[in-house]
DNA sequence: ATTAATTTTTAGACAAAACTAAAAATTATA
DNA sequence: TATAATTTTTAGTTTTGTCTAAAAATTAAT
């Protein structure tokens, strides 16, 4: 499996994880930052190797051979950026980039005792579950911060976006995984919310909180 | 750079460093195990490039700007192999084609964090020195047991070949990178050597011996 | 239900890196 | 020093993954 290949796996099974439902030619195309005849050229190499459904202008989805290649390459992402964050103390807007590459290098062996050395992990720095060496995956229940009521308190336990921006954010916020937020109140003019963390009150964004999950305490 | 031009400047970097001397289109082919027409197209890339010196007909060597880029291809491979060997634990006969690959991962950061996780080596499992982020290299004297006079010891300090079958040979005679080694006597017959390994003593064929770098004590 | 807009696919081209076969240059040999 | 053998380069293909432009199919709108 090529490195191209194994990208439009990974992509198609983040965007079908997320809709639940198959998805365009387009989709992948500006998720990847490509032209849609090329991912079109792609698709019908993925079906003739069955990874994934594909029929002419009516979306892909992965076939079970598909989605058990695309969690293999999910769990190598997360396991390295473990790696990288526990070990070599990189900061958790640091590791995608190396991630997308350490992806990509083929041996079971390395990854399975890579797992071992970590301890096993099951989450990534982002909250991101870590499929098992079956590729189960053990699923959290958390919810966005946005979807709070006041006065529920929860624990962080995850980012939706990981951009390097939003990260940095956090960090100035001093909002990290494991952090005690608890809703104090939401303002209905702009939807911000007043939310205590640890010790400290402040004021977030309505977007800024639909994009932190939270596990209810 | 791509993987195939990192691939190329390494191997140009092994043989001028083995032989001291311009290298020859066919021996980079042999040593790559590819033809001589892909090596010349590739040779007049890196050519392009500044990246060697090449001449038609007359062999190539490495500009500074090559060499420099070959060096840290080579620590990063040789780091790796620490890493897998020390932190993952697999054996030196395991590791070469694992660091085939994630010597070509591309991030300084990473590959000077990882030098300080591993708590800056100098050598790599198979006794190799690997050159610092600067590039320098510090040599450490070392000759090979074949060359040892009568009654002489040293210590096994390296292996000239790092194949699978000589690694697993030495691991079943149980000689390692440390290990004591006396020179007890040579059979002129075939020029084998009677060795003291640790306590135990052995016989092996010059061909072992002359694979084996030694430090004198 | 046509037409318009959008999406998707096809067709053809290109760059990278490999190959084969043949030509050119170099080196070795008689 | 001719000629033979070897090495190296050139020329022309192939494969992979991308692209543009145009055609075809689907979806939306009047």
């Amino acid at each position: 499996m090529t490195f191209s290949e194994e990208n439009y796996l990974k992509t198609i099974y983040h965007l079908t994880t997320a809709s639940d439902s198959e998805v365009s030619t387009n989709a992948i195309a500006e998720r990847m930052e490509t032209k849609a005849s090329s991912v079109t050229d792609m698709l019908k190499k993925l079906a003739e190797k069955d990874l994934v459904n594909y029929k002419k202008y009516q979306g892909v989805s992965l076939t079970s051979a598909g989605k058990s290649e695309a969690k293999m390459i999910v769990r190598k992402h997360r396991l390295w950026e473990v790696f990288l964050v526990e070990k070599l103390d990189f900061s958790w807007d640091e590791v995608h980039d190396i991630a997308e590459q350490l992806e990509h290098i083929k041996s079971e062996q390395l990854i399975n005792k890579l797992d071992d050395f970590l301890d096993n992990p099951t989450e990534d720095p982002h909250g991101d579950p870590i499929p098992d060496r079956e590729g189960r995956i053990v699923k959290i229940e958390k919810q966005l911060l946005s979807e709070l009521s006041e006065n529920q308190v929860g624990v962080c336990v995850g980012v939706k976006d990981t951009s390097s921006e939003f990260l940095k954010y956090l960090d100035k916020q001093e909002i990290a995984l494991g952090s005690k937020i608890e809703f104090l109140s939401r303002e209905s003019f702009d939807l911000s919310l007043r939310i205590r963390v640890d010790k400290k009150e402040l004021t977030i964004s309505n977007k800024i909180a639909s994009n932190l999950f939270v596990k209810l305490l």
